[in-house]
DNA sequence: CATAGTAGAGAACGTTCGTTCTCATTGCAA
DNA sequence: TTGCAATGAGAACGAACGTTCTCTACTATG
């Protein structure tokens, strides 16, 4: 087994066990077993439980800007390709193993304590209002669109997750039709 | 010190350091210590540390729901009823002590292993829907624009705790604006 | 004044967790 | 075959935490 096989292994399985149970929950020993290595070869791929766990969000932050990019570009319309992002959320609603955001939630467990965790969330969620800005740039819409966007994106996840239902996607994406709308519109008559 | 006195200053100052630490963060004898009484009363008041953190979640809901109406009725028209939820968000953001929902903070440390938290964090979330419905009838608004205008709440409430500033409120109250304006047109003219 | 009951401070206990250490085993090279 | 390096399983250790227990000091009643 190669060296960053074992590496993906530990993060693959510890993004799982963390998003399921809450990485507080999880102890270092659970995650060896689950994951199938030694302690030993734990702490010789990361240093500490905290550097795993930045790893995950790592592991996070590229699973989900590539899964969503591809959602994105399959989409031809740049009004078509913002509200791709809600048909992305849809279908990660409805897998059994979505428990909200890995960014929020690690935030709300860590992120008051751990520097590196908040931080590293708030890079996500820039990142993402970034990606979204660029969209609606390429719409043609003005700059107040995409934080309009990207709240209502969090905000599905949020009530997806507590809800346990995936409802929100749609009222989200319907949400988004609205807003879009009006903002493309406001570019043609402003009057605002 | 009368025994509910005791208890309201346990729950309150758990609330305090719960949301500024997150739960799992601060023991039962740094609340002690920061309550001011003895964990002989403290265990007197509460059979243990689960049944602390449901008070708080109860304390909060309180705070919450009545802050927010507080808000909410010193608006007029029922559209600036609507609005105000989001006036309501924008004070509570600016607050030094803001650390994102409670609930949403609460659900991700907590869900997956309580399902009291989880179940409580529910019947929160689904008791705003409501409240927000029924302020969105009153405004004589179709069914949709409630759950919408619940969504934006949400975002912005995570948006503005990750990002650590205030700026989700006023975003998510001008995409509110036209999501009720959109919604009270479409009922004098359906063709939706 | 004497004494019984109460309350506070914090020691103690059992468990869990992150991390390190030990030791037996295995595979390989000379 | 013999010795060595690496590996795995899990014991061990120190710290933290939830919870209970002990002991001391004070209060109030006879």
């Amino acid at each position: 087994m190669n060296i960053s096989e074992v590496r993906e292994r530990i993060v693959a399985t510890a993004d799982e066990l963390y998003n399921a149970k809450g990485i507080q929950a999880v102890g270092m020993d659970e995650l060896r077993s689950a994951a199938g290595v030694s302690l030993k070869k734990l702490y010789g791929e990361f240093p500490s439980k905290s550097s795993i766990v930045m790893a995950v969000l790592e592991h996070r932050h590229q699973s989900w800007t590539e899964g969503l990019d591809a959602t994105v570009r399959q989409s031809g319309t740049p009004r078509e390709r913002l509200l791709a992002i809600f048909d992305y959320l849809a279908g990660w609603f409805c897998q059994d193993s979505f428990r909200g955001c890995g960014f929020i939630n690690s935030f709300a467990e860590l992120g008051a304590v751990s520097p590196e965790v908040a931080e590293y969330a708030r890079k996500h969620k820039e990142s993402f209002q970034e990606y979204v800005a660029r969209l609606a740039m390429e719409a043609g819409a003005p700059a107040y669109l995409a934080p309009q966007l990207t709240i209502l994106a969090e905000g599905a996840q949020t009530t997806a997750a507590i809800a346990g239902t995936s409802d929100a996607a749609g009222q989200a994406r319907q949400a988004a039709e609205v807003l879009i709308d009006a903002a493309l519109s406001a570019i043609s008559s402003p009057q605002a």
